[in-house]
RNA sequence: GGCGCGGUAGCCAAGUGGUAAGGCAGAGGUCUGCAAAACCUCUACACGUCGGUUCAAUUCCGACCCGCGCCUCCA
């Protein structure tokens, strides 16, 4: 099998060969620095971030860009709105968002650019599509000539002349045509600037990110990515410039990730029904928002809600608890030996990285892997429900299984002592209890019992369980307590 | 209006030309003083509708219905 990926230029999913292997050159449309992300800028971070490591562990070297904008309109507003300088407005939201990514478990791409730094190669850009003709200057303000562009559309499947049917593109005295678009916009006062042959001013909204991808890749390229949303005008137009500077194609592979949505209804700044990162993971393990993104296909809508948060958690609870059944199985154990049940399951676990591959494969199929994994969960468990002891090879062979799965899914990898820890601390932290109160509890439960006063018993028992503390009598008398999870309680 | 995506059991969600992973929720059972966890069973004659191709379609083709998205800044 090898690795194929649904490619939006084409709409079909193709075998993936990098340009030059094994090197692979991914470019990410990060995002404009002006606000905290949302859980759909969430969604897209992390789809890509999966990609990038399932690349690697595919064994190739992968050049991961994804860029900050830090220069636009909705930051020069913003400024004004908080009245900071623009780049001090660029410079809080960068830090948040590094913060957000590292509360994700999403790892650092290879670099990082910042459009600011990058405003010579965007003019030398636009110098060229000058040159070509493929620029015209406008008032103050150069622009694109989109119709002079063969194959304008290839990537959204928009034709010109449909686009204008539509009629909702922005109108500018000096525009040859409503769809051209803004390479250099000049400035007003107060405004950021730079200088250049046209006049002061700062790039259009697209030019950036065909000056940074080029400048790290090359001019061809293997894949680009962003969410649904970005395809057009945004990549569009990064081809329409990119291909128009230097005649050669621009980027091979275009990935594009589906929306999440809110009661049936995309996520997004301008409707204001969003869900911050940091807000969420003020009610949820970053864990669980990770799993829950990654519970769907990349390509499909996510519909947020609760009750799939919840189900998120309990999934991921099922499988640190049994995780950490199969640890204490294998600490006393000495046994050399499989038993017939170790051996069938053993023959499954030596699959897993081949079924997982194959998952993988097929334009990164997260959600079957999941499946992969709790099929494998529910057989581990009942092996355990028969024998107290595993063998150490199964152990093993099932941690490096599962560790390798964590490298590329950035799941199911904590330490599950650590993680059912969090979650009793989370709860607690909620209900106001504490371990030697509980304790207390359990000390007054158990005399009760041994009256068999089995009414105060039930009422102690009901009364932690209020407060998301369950117990659980063991069978050799005495009782441990644990909490539910992935429930804002 | 143009273009695109999707409609799988109570909910979420994979997948396949020969009747379909996994998770959550609910019910029953084993276990337990009762519970919890785990396991087993059930909920499950689940594949939007109607046609067509086929020995066989949920899977391919067509039409239609519904939902969503893009066409304006948006992950």
């Amino acid at each position: 099998m090898s690795l194929h990926i649904y490619n939006t230029l084409t709409r079909r999913k193709e075998l993936f060969v990098p340009l030059h292997p094994p090197q692979v050159g991914m470019y990410v449309c990060g995002v404009t620095v002006y606000d905290y992300c949302h859980l759909g800028h969430a969604r897209a971070l992390v789809n890509f971030d999966v990609i990038y490591r399932y690349l690697k562990s595919r064994g190739y070297q992968v050049n991961y860009v994804r860029n900050y904008t830090d220069v636009d309109d909705k930051i020069i507003k913003r400024s004004q709105e908080e009245g900071i300088p623009w780049n001090e407005v660029s410079r809080k939201y960068i830090a948040a968002f590094d913060e957000d990514m590292t509360a994700l478990g999403n790892t650092q791409p290879t670099f990082e650019p910042k459009a600011t730094d990058y405003i010579p190669d965007m003019q030398k850009i636009v110098k060229i599509l000058i040159d070509k003709k493929l620029a015209y200057k406008a008032g103050e303000d150069i622009f694109y000539s989109v119709r002079k562009q063969k194959g304008y559309g290839k990537l959204s499947g928009k034709k010109i002349d449909e686009l204008e049917a539509g009629a909702r593109v922005e109108i500018h005295e000096g525009k040859k045509d409503p769809l051209d678009f803004c390479l250099w916009k000049s400035s007003k006062p107060g405004e950021p600037l730079w200088s250049s042959p046209w006049g002061d001013g700062r790039p259009g909204w697209h030019i950036e990110c065909s000056a940074m991808s080029m400048k790290h890749l090359g001019e061809t390229f293997d894949i680009h990515g962003g969410g649904r949303d970005l395809a057009f005008p945004h990549h569009e137009n990064e081809i329409a410039q990119s291909e128009g500077a230097t005649g050669k194609p621009f980027a091979r592979f275009w990935i594009h990730n589906g929306f999440v949505n809110i009661n049936a209804e995309k996520m997004s700044k301008s409707l204001g029904n969003f869900l911050t990162i940091r807000d969420l993971l003020k009610n949820y393990p970053a864990e669980v928002l990770r799993y829950f993104i990654l519970s769907a296909h990349y390509r499909s809508p996510l519909d947020y809600t609760d009750q799939n948060m919840q189900a998120s958690g309990q999934s991921l609870d099922r499988w640190y608890s049994t995780l950490e059944r199969i640890q204490r199985a294998c600490g006393k154990n000495k046994k050399p030996i499989l038993s017939d049940a170790e051996k069938k399951l053993a023959e499954k676990v030596s699959r897993l990285d081949k079924d997982c591959e194959e998952a993988m494969d097929d334009d990164f199929n997260t959600a079957k892997v999941f499946g992969l994994l709790f099929d494998l969960i529910r057989d581990f468990n009942k092996v355990l429900d028969d024998q107290k002891e595993l063998c150490g090879s199964l152990c093993h062979l099932f941690i490096d299984a599962t560790k390798r799965i964590h490298d590329v899914l950035g799941l199911f990898g904590s330490d599950p002592a650590r993680y059912l820890g969090m979650m009793k601390e989370k709860t607690l932290t909620q209900s106001g209890l504490t371990p030697e109160r509980i304790g207390q509890e359990i000390e007054k439960r158990n005399s009760a019992r041994k009256n068999k006063n089995w009414v105060e018993a039930d009422r102690i028992r009901q009364l932690l369980l209020q407060s998301g503390v369950q117990l659980k009598d063991n069978p050799d008398g005495t009782t441990t307590w644990s909490v539910g999870s992935g429930k804002s309680i």
